[in-house]
DNA sequence: ACGCTTATTGATAATGATTGTCAAAACCAT
DNA sequence: ATGGTTTTGACAATCATTATCAATAAGCGT
């Protein structure tokens, strides 16, 4: 096991190797998973440092918790998202892009930015949910 | 069937008196301030039950703290919140809606629900911003 | 390579918001 | 008033996140 000193860079990979958004907690368990020793302390220090520099984005969940995601595009877009297993679809959104900015355009409002994420569970979860 | 519950009304019109969102301790501060006994339990329950009713807005801040708001429309809606003042529009939102509903389906999402809200500058504070 | 200085790490404690618990108080129909 | 049900609120428990701080590793000039 290579012992990097760069913890940082570990997170990034794993951040990258990971397909939606996931939490701090989780992408902690995953790293242990795979025999990386990191700390917790060190993932939220990581994401955080990731999420401010913009290598990485950072959404809260309707339940509180923060998510990190990779995301390639450094363009504008939006996610959809599932609610169970995280997995993301990058979603490009131009006629919401347009309503916002009517929206805004209409009521007065300059330098619109807007947060439009959908979460739902994805095919597979509904089924394992169906059958539960 | 109606819950007897004057607590619920105090926290209603708590909420009524406020401009923007605010946080559910905040909210329990603020009814402590005007004499009320209240107490920090009963406020999250009586704005969880008034979120679940649609009685009242909730939201994420970006620091993870959970915020309500009062809404005129008990019908699903969103906002445009002016991220300098505070000063909140309630937008109804169709197109949106079809929209999230449509995208979910067309990825096998299923239980969408979705997040959009839009943050700018009201009139007065671009106004303000462009004197500085 | 060596010693010295500084930055990074990670176990753990601390924090802060939210939720759960449960006995006491309030309410209601009799 | 009385018994049974519901609501309340002090406090404990929980969960994510942040701060602490000693140990460790990286840098660096020698």
């Amino acid at each position: 096991m290579k012992r990097n000193t760069w913890q940082r860079e570990a997170v990034r990979e794993a951040l990258d190797d990971t397909e939606g958004f996931i939490s701090a907690q989780a992408l902690h368990s995953s790293l242990h998973a795979t025999g990386s020793p990191i700390g917790l302390a060190t993932v939220y220090r990581a994401l955080g440092d990731l999420a401010s520099s913009g290598e990485a984005d950072s959404l809260q969940s309707p339940d509180g918790e923060a998510l990190y995601r990779a995301c390639s595009t450094t363009g504008h877009h939006h996610h959809l998202i599932c609610r169970n297993c995280g997995l993301t679809v990058e979603i490009a959104a131009d006629e919401v892009e347009a309503w916002a900015k009517g929206i805004a355009a209409e009521h007065g409002f300059t330098q619109a930015a807007h947060v439009v994420d959908v979460f739902g569970l994805c095919a597979n979860c509904t089924a394992l949910a169906d059958a539960r």
